[in-house]
DNA sequence: TTATCATATAAGCAAATAATTATATATTAA
DNA sequence: TTAATATATAATTATTTGCTTATATGATAA
């Protein structure tokens, strides 16, 4: 098993995650990175909402960015201490193909327009 | 495994255990059930706020509650279908076997006065 | 350069949250 | 019955949260 961590940080996690938004944005990610364009194919609400919700997993070091042109890519930082807690809850939660394949109908980024 | 449960009910979860004094009490009640004068000791808050926490978990139906006579006793509900979820959560978690140790040391219902 | 696209940040606001104090309820003891 | 104890509920309030719109930044394309 891996190690425990302290409370409060973990009550942190679980407060962000405790949010339908932030929980599909992790579960979606868990199966496949994603750029901010294709999240807001999945969720209903404006591109400032998107981008503040990452901004928080990503200041709790739950998510890493990778810029890539004018799209930025964001996955999960399985680095961070915090990340066996993610997994583990993520057991729990229906897997998001779904919206995985809502996004690569809409394909908004056209990385295979050929 | 256990069967994955709803996403919308799994972030009700999270929301309530993202919560310090929560996950404590549940962290508690994983080693020993508790009534509410016990809780008081180790928590830094008036009466009717420890209530409204067990409240909130009881709404959830992750913890249940047991009258004996005057106290209530509350305990993790080990029938909830989330229970796996937070049997999960509470081994990334310090155990609290120290303030188990504060609630016998001031022994607040005086079940061992003899 | 200028225009366009992707994303981030700022400001504002309504709703939710977590605490408080005051009061009600339920049990036990006198 | 009355008093005391344990707990719950109600009302209030300050803070936090999650959204919105408006604007800024940064990259690419014309």
């Amino acid at each position: 098993m891996e190690s425990r961590v302290d409370l409060e940080k973990a009550a942190g996690v679980l407060k962000l995650l405790g949010d339908k938004t932030r929980l599909t944005m992790v579960a979606i990610l868990k199966q496949r990175e994603c750029c901010v364009c294709e999240f807001l194919e999945v969720f209903d609400m404006s591109q400032p909402s998107v981008s503040q919700h990452l901004r928080k997993l990503k200041d709790l070091g739950l998510v890493k960015e990778d810029r890539r042109g004018q799209w930025i890519y964001y996955s999960l930082n399985q680095q961070n201490e915090l990340y066996g807690l993610i997994e583990d809850i993520l057991e729990h939660v229906p897997v998001q193909t779904e919206k995985i394949k809502q996004i690569e109908k809409a394909n908004p980024t056209l990385q295979c327009g050929c």
